[in-house]
DNA sequence: CTTATATATAAGAAAATTATTATATAGATG
DNA sequence: CATCTATATAATAATTTTCTTATATATAAG
C-alpha cells in the first residue's frame, strides 16, 4: 500500500474534522489576523485557539503570513491566513491511495 | 451561521478521517462485498468492521447493492459499495459554509 | 452436532482528542 | 505598577472515538 499517502491523508482529514478549525479557517478567510484576536473572535481560551491553530499550521492548511500593520517595536504579532489547499475525495481516489505500487490501472 | 452544512460537513469529515474506515471503501471499491468477507480481508473482529461500516452507512458514503450472485437460500447475505460521492473542500468552501445566510458574496 | 458462515448489538475498556487550568514571558497603555 | 495585549507551553481533566469482549440468532457444510 501507499502508506505515506494514505496516512497523510488521514491526517489531514483529522485536522479538517472539527467544528473550532473549520471556524478557523474561515474567519482566516475573512481577513488574516493574529491568534489572540481569532481565540476572542471565537470566544475561545487562548491556549485551546493555540492548540487548534497549531494543529491547522502542522498540517499546512493555515500559514503565517507578513502583515505590513505592524506600527511600532511590536515585537511578535503573527498574523495567519489559509492555506491555499483544495482537498477532493472520492471512492476512487481512496482506491487509489490504498493501492501497492505495482498494479497498474 | 449555516448550522447544518457545516456540522453535516464536519460530520462527513469524521466519517472519513479514519484509516479503517479509508480502507473499507477502498476494498468496496475494488469489488462490492458482504461485511463477513470485508472483516476477514481487513483482518477486523467483525463487531469493529460492523461498527464502522455502520458509520460510513449513517453518512451515505457507503450503499448496500443487490448482488445478483446469491447463491442458494442464503438468507442475508447484504453486499456494500462505496456510494458515489465527492468531497471538495477549499478554504472558500469553509468560508461559505460558515456564512450567515444574509451576506451576498 | 460441531464448525464455519453470516448478521446484529450491548457493554465495557482502551486510546485519542479536546478542553481547562496554571505558569511564564514581554511590550504597551494608563 | 497594574492592566491589557500577545505569545508559548505544560499538565491535567473531560469527552469522544475506537476497540474488545460477550451474547444472541440463523443457515450451511461436513
Amino acid at each position: 500500500m501507499n502508506e505515506t499517502q494514505s496516512q497523510e491523508m488521514v491526517k489531514t482529514l483529522k485536522a479538517l474534522a472539527n467544528p473550532v478549525r473549520l471556524k478557523m479557517i474561515a474567519s482566516l478567510g475573512e481577513n488574516p489576523k493574529n491568534l489572540y484576536a481569532l481565540a476572542k473572535e471565537l470566544s475561545l481560551p487562548y491556549p485551546l485557539a493555540y492548540l487548534h491553530l497549531d494543529g491547522l499550521k502542522k498540517r499546512g492548511l493555515v500559514k503565517e503570513v507578513r502583515e505590513e500593520k505592524k506600527v511600532e517595536g511590536l515585537p511578535s504579532v503573527k498574523y495567519y491566513a489559509p492555506a491555499d489547499f483544495k482537498l477532493v475525495l472520492t471512492p476512487s481516489i481512496i482506491k487509489k491511495l490504498f493501492q501497492t505500487k505495482k498494479e497498474a490501472s
